[in-house]
DNA sequence: CGGTGAATTGAAGACGCTCAATACACGTGG
DNA sequence: CCACGTGTATTGAGCGTCTTCAATTCACCG
C-alpha cells in the first residue's frame, strides 16, 4: 500500500536538518515527555543536546543490566520492558513502558544499569546524554523540576507496584493491571478501554507475580463476568467501572 | 539528673548559633546524606537552608499520605516506616528508613505526600524545604548529582523489593530482608550480624506480603538451623554466608 | 498442510493463610 | 514482690489460592 503525503510549503522546508532530525517541538510527545512546559526557546536548547534518535527492533536491547550508565531514553514511538535477573537466571520484570516515558533513571546512583530495557514492538527512542544534561538543568530550572518530577514518578509507580505484590490477590492484580493500562492510553489520547496488548501472557504473570496459567485462568473467567472481550492481544474493556472496583478492593472477584 | 557539661573554650565559641542548629558537617549521617561529597563552603551553604531540626515521637507521624509537599525530610536519628493505605483501610508497608536516608521524595511530583511516615521509635529529621533546595541546585552542582543519586538509589531500592515480592519464596524474602538490614548497619558503621529489630513481626510481615505467624515460624526455623540467635527483637546472625545464599537462592531454604 | 510457539484448560499438590489456643514480655497497681 | 492485664509472639491444625505438571487447542507462518 503507498500513500501520497502532502509536501509542506515555503516556510516549512527552511527549518533546519538538525531540527528535523530531533525534534521536542515536532514530537507528538512533548506534553507528557521530558520537555514538559518548556517555551520554543528552551525546548530547542534541549533538541540540541539529545544525541540522536536510535531504532530498536523488537526483541532488542535497549540496554543491559550492568551496562554503563551514559543516557537517558525517552520513548518516542512503541513499547519496552523493564527486568531484573537473579542469580538463578530468571527475570522480573519491573515495568512495562510506553511513549512518552523514560528509561534508565534507576542507573544514575550507580552509573551502571540495574535492568536490562528489552523493546516488545519495533520502537524508537531519543537519546539523552546525562551529563550534558545536568549542565542544562543549571539554566532552565523549568527543566530540572520536570524531570524530578519525573523520577519522584517513577517512585510512586513502584510504590503502588509494591502494594499490588504484596497485599492484592490475583484478580485484583489482573484488575488494577488493566485499569493502569488504560489510563496511560488515555492520556495519551488513545481508548482507556480498547487496545492491543504489547506482552505475553508470560510477561504479564511474570510482572505480577503470578504464573502464565493464572493471567489465562483470569482472562478466560473476566471474559465469563461479561467485564472483558478478549481476542488474542485484543482487549476490549466492557465494565470498566466494575474492573476499576475490583482493583481497588471494593468489589470481590469471586 | 543532671549532668555538667564542659564548656566549649575560645575557638569553638565564636561558631555562630544557626551553625550549632544545624550543621551537616557535625553530622555523623554526612558521608551518607544529602552533603555528601560537598566542600565545607558548600556545606554551610546547605545548613542555611536546613529549616529546623524535628523530633517525631515513636509511632508519630512525620506525614501523612495525602499531606500537601513542602520540603524533604533527612533522618538524623532513628528509624521510620513507610506506607500507603489502600481503600479497605489495609495499610502496605513500602519501606523502614534510617539514620542518613531521604524522606518525602516519592511526592514531587503530585506535590502531596504519596504514603504515610511513622517514626518507629523517639527519632529526629532535618527539614529541608524542597523549594530552596531546587534554588541550590543551580548553584552547587554536585549536590544537585548527588541528589539525583539519592533518588535513583530509592528507585533500585524499589526495584529489588519488587523482586523479591514478585519471585522470591517466603524463606528467601526473609533472609534477603536480614541481610539488607546487616548491610546497612554496616554502612553506619554497626555491626552487620547483632542489631536489634526496630519493627514488630507484623511490620516485617506486612513489608515482606507475609503474615506475622509466618515471620514468628520463620524465626523459629532460622533458630533450629543454626542460622541466627534470637531473643525478643535482638537478632545476632550466625551464618551470614548461609543466609546471602539463600537470599541470593543459591542455598535452598528447606 | 504440517510445524512451532503461545495460550487454554484440567487435575493434583504445595505453600502460606486463617483461625484458634497458648506462651511470653512488660507495665501497672495492689 | 507478685497478681493481673494487655499487647505481642509462638505454635498447631485445617483450608484455600495459586502453582505445577500435563494434555490439548489455537494462531501464525513457511
Amino acid at each position: 500500500m503507498t500513500v501520497s503525503i502532502p509536501v509542506p510549503k515555503a516556510d516549512v522546508l527552511t527549518v533546519p536538518i538538525p531540527a528535523l532530525r530531533a525534534s521536542c517541538a515536532a514530537c507528538s510527545m512533548h506534553q507528557l515527555c521530558l520537555p514538559m512546559g518548556l517555551d520554543s526557546n528552551d525546548m530547542s536548547r534541549l533538541d540540541a543536546i539529545i544525541g540522536r534518535r536510535r531504532k530498536v527492533a523488537r526483541d532488542g536491547h535497549l540496554y543491559r543490566m550492568g551496562d554503563p550508565f551514559t543516557t537517558l531514553y525517552a520513548i518516542r514511538l512503541g513499547h519496552f520492558k523493564t527486568f531484573q535477573i537473579n542469580v538463578g537466571g530468571e527475570q522480573q520484570i519491573t515495568g512495562f513502558q510506553m511513549a512518552g516515558e523514560l528509561l534508565g533513571m534507576d542507573a544514575i546512583s550507580a552509573e551502571r544499569h540495574h535492568c536490562s530495557a528489552v523493546a516488545l514492538e519495533d520502537s524508537e527512542v531519543c537519546e539523552i546524554p546525562f551529563t550534558r544534561l545536568e549542565d542544562l538543568f543549571g539554566q532552565i530550572p523549568t527543566l530540572l523540576h520536570h524531570f524530578h518530577r519525573m523520577m519522584s514518578q517513577e517512585i510512586t509507580r513502584e510504590q503502588s507496584v509494591m502494594l499490588l505484590l504484596g497485599n492484592m490477590r490475583a484478580g485484583q492484580r489482573f484488575a488494577a493491571f488493566l485499569v493502569n493500562l488504560g489510563a496511560r492510553y488515555a492520556a495519551r489520547g488513545y481508548s482507556a478501554s480498547s487496545f492491543q496488548l504489547r506482552m505475553s501472557r508470560e510477561e504479564i504473570g511474570n510482572y505480577l507475580g503470578l504464573t502464565i496459567e493464572s493471567i489465562s485462568r483470569l482472562l478466560s473467567r473476566f471474559k465469563k463476568q461479561g467485564l472483558l472481550r478478549v481476542s488474542n492481544r485484543e482487549i476490549e474493556i466492557l465494565d470498566l467501572d466494575r474492573l476499576k472496583a475490583m482493583a481497588a478492593g471494593t468489589e470481590t472477584c469471586d
